[in-house]
DNA sequence: TCTTTTCCTGACCGTATGGTCAGAAGCTAC
DNA sequence: GTAGCTTCTGACCATACGGTCAGGAAAAGA
């Protein structure tokens, strides 16, 4: 008879590094084909294609459509919240706020499809993932908006709304993964280079970190103090 | 034997006018279904019993689900196009940019599902209005980026790329239809009041123009040159 | 080698969808 | 009234989809 140590080692092995392997394929699969066709649209048989295992495979590994779905749009959610490392670990507001931009403009490079996922989800009212909204989100934009709060009455940054100042973060770094193809036509139909996505990334930090004060007003202009 | 003058007074009258009011009408429930179900999502069945008729009945009117689908998204298109009188009629790069951000706010507003329509079709890669992405939004965006270069030249605001700001403006402001459910969730679950449509708009009015330094410094705050 | 467990897959099923069509019902002009 | 249209609709069809299942292949342990 074996023990349970024995039945660990024997989970950890070869059999699941399969597992592993074969379910991490399949979710880069749904990741990239939710994106580009949403919920509705996608088809579990283009997905299997595109993993290159046939439709019953993918059911071995995830019971359901919304299965595989939802664990596509948690994949997300989590890289995201990482993200906010930024905020906590930061000097001042510039810093924390600055870095938070940069993040985040990194990520709808990196996981664009994820990007586009979510906004699909929450675009169709959030039915499996509104949970997340009303715990985890909720939670973590309230310690979001204090930190901001607390720069605000320190003076490091103008009196906005902390509220308002995510929406417009959150907004303008994830414009670039979800409209990216909008924005790849309107740049003669190319991708964005490392360059322009360095001019991107420092075009809306520079214009939000001096639209909140963090950042002294450009050189010759109107009010420059100089 | 009747004329074409007689034709054309018949065409005006009743008949049409209730081809029209239909049409309206299904364009109506159309475009709120595509925006909570995507357009996969989205079924012929569920916009008629929407719209009170017949699933046959759509089939009188619009060909197929294609056709009706290119309706809902070219209207919110040219909703969206007349937004940019506010730049051309401007007396001054704050009054012209900050009256595009409070029409594209007060779009979000009135036409959320239109919104997400669009947002959706660009997420999916414009399948069907890419030649407009083409001609009116690349002819459109160029014309507008001229004028801010304007503003930029004439020193009214900083030397900022004009492209990215005004991705930014159009991320900031259809974010608030697009992810209108996300933001109402973080509202306690309650949609926003009129008050806070305002201080939405008034907080991303102002942080935008005082990122490009088309408005004086917060007050109190380090680089206050009081 | 034999047993057990995991992994894989072709064939199949019930259902829902986009679209069609023949013909009914209603309106307008004469 | 009646001829000539536009508008409307139930019934129908082919297809494609999500999901199931029986059983084969492969790996691991005894």
């Amino acid at each position: 008879m074996e023990d349970a140590a024995r039945k660990m080692r024997i989970k950890a092995g070869r059999r699941t590094d399969i597992r592993r392997a074969r379910e991490e394929a399949i979710l880069v699969a749904a990741e990239k084909v939710f994106a580009e066709a949403g919920f509705g649209g996608a088809t579990m048989q283009l997905i299997a294609d595109m993993a290159g295992m046939p439709k019953a495979n993918l059911h071995y590994y995830f019971a359901t459509k919304e299965d595989l779905y939802r664990r596509v749009v948690e994949n997300i959610f989590t890289i995201w919240l990482k993200a906010a490392d930024c905020f906590d670990n930061a000097a001042d507001a510039a810093a924390g706020i600055g870095g938070y931009i940069e993040a985040k403009m990194e990520i709808s490079r990196r996981h664009p499809f994820g990007s586009k996922v979510w906004a699909s989800e929450v675009m169709h009212g959030a039915p499996v993932i509104q949970d997340y909204l009303e715990t985890a989100l909720r939670g973590w934009t309230e310690g979001r908006m204090r930190a901001i709060q607390r720069w605000i009455d320190e003076g490091q940054i103008a009196a906005v709304d902390p509220r308002h100042l995510l929406y417009m973060i959150w907004a303008t770094t994830q414009h670039y993964a979800d409209f990216g193809h909008q924005i790849e036509t309107l740049n003669a139909g190319k991708p964005l280079t490392d360059r322009q996505w360095r001019a991107a990334t420092d075009s809306v930090r520079e214009i939000i970190l001096r639209g909140i004060g963090a950042l002294p007003p450009a050189p010759g202009k109107p009010w420059d103090p100089s």
